[in-house]
DNA sequence: CGCTAATTTGACCTGGATCAACTACGGTGG
DNA sequence: CCACCGTAGTTGATCCAGGTCAAATTAGCG
């Protein structure tokens, strides 16, 4: 399974290998990272705005974000992370965190020293090319949340973000059959969106009544894929799915 | 001065060392870019959205931004940049444009292909570094917006580009005292912020009647720094200004 | 079974959008 | 030097998407 303990990155290996080919060489080194591995409860901190990360962190199993606290309460999630997510990627760079990243459900995380990550991005630069990468994608991500946010519809802002997050968890094998987990409360959606939670819950209910999707438990199954893309005016291209040689 | 025939890349040198410390090697590989440079009149493509770059665009005059189209005409600016910016990193590793690049005012840029920049980076894992950690402190300004698009009243989160605006030019020696240019309409301003053209106009009349801010012709005057802060709530930790060691 | 967190619904309110003029101003040509 | 024109800025009137507040109702879970 995923954090089988004997290959504890292998969901890393999973998610590397469906942006880009790794050489066997390149694989061993990868799966050679030293980590520590810890279960975790859900909504608690894995690190803190303000702190100074000196390890990345790899999501095995369960759920995180990254989000940010404004005054009064407001909180701003920037992103929703998965199985073989590498969510803090940019520490190695920028170590003074600048928002805070959590568990969203009960979650297995990994630890990686930037020492180990460093080393291995100076041993092979095509790993650095796909960590590289990995940011890059990370921040279309954040251009398309901004075009969220600045320009569609609330409506057509939950139809955009779960095309999206159906998308991400099938490009790692965790969803098919436009089905997939979304462990994650209104109130979570609505502070992604920047939408109130009573608001997210009315929209909700506009696209039952419009049989486009259902969300029942932690499960999302959207009932007509074709009319979710064209509500969301959604263009996968973002995303950069496609696969390509390391 | 920046655009100098005889070192073109000065602009680019200055944004660098703004942000590490480069070895006289270093500096000279940089000097050394193959560069072909083109002046262009105000609200040009420089790159558009679904094409593939050959090639990374480093603004040496004038100011640019980075924007994508949704139905109905709806225009989200994603960032903007200043002499020293390379606003398309990103394409050296993604090619694939998932966003435009224009030109706001009269601009001089220069155009790297991205052979050079890959053999660059490949010499020089310490540039590397700095170009990666450029592209992630453009995805924490990224983050940034999203917080002042979904957390922050109109008023706040003009008030919030501002001092970006101010402490980013000010940063490459652009500007002082605060003090700036901002060759910008105001509807630039509304497409940046998902606000409407007609809202940032009253927002800017009150922003005025408070004191904080001035803007005739193409300069910012922020008559009130510390108030201005307040009223954005504006932290300057995510712009990550501190230079450090390459 | 009971407790808590999450969802749902209704009633009401408001920040900001939209629509429609009107004004100011820099450039251009006569 | 002035008339004209197009772009940008300004203002008023009206409207509505989505926010806020408060009160059920329901779903999980120990």
């Amino acid at each position: 399974m995923a954090s089988n303990i004997h290959r504890p990155l292998s969901p890393l290996i999973t998610k590397l290998e469906s942006i880009a080919t790794l050489s066997t060489e390149e694989r061993h080194a990868v799966e050679s990272l030293p980590v520590r591995v810890q279960v975790m409860r859900a909504r608690q901190d894995i690190v803190c705005d303000g702190e100074m990360a000196s390890q990345c962190c790899l999501i095995l199993e369960g759920w995180a974000c990254r989000y940010k606290m404004l005054g009064e309460g407001k909180r701003q999630i920037f992103s929703f992370h998965i199985a073989g997510d590498i969510p803090d990627p940019h520490s190695l760079h920028i170590p003074l965190m600048d928002h805070s990243l959590a568990t969203m459900t009960q979650a297995t995380v990994a630890f990686i020293p930037h020492a180990a990550m460093h080393s291995l991005t100076l041993r092979f630069p095509s790993i650095t090319g796909v960590l590289w990468r990995d940011t890059l994608v990370d921040a279309a991500i954040f251009r398309e949340w901004m075009m969220c946010m600045g320009q569609r519809s609330s409506y057509n802002h939950l139809a955009h973000l779960f095309c999206e997050l159906y998308l991400k968890q099938e490009a790692v094998g965790l969803a098919g059959e436009h089905r997939c987990t979304l462990p994650i409360t209104q109130a979570d959606l609505a502070d992604a969106s920047g939408i109130s939670n009573v608001h997210v819950n009315r929209v909700l209910k506009e696209m039952r009544g419009n049989g486009l999707i259902t969300l029942h438990g932690n499960t999302l199954v959207i009932q007509a894929w074709e009319a979710l893309i064209r509500a969301a005016e959604f263009d996968e291209t973002y995303l950069h799915l496609r696969k390509r040689r390391a």
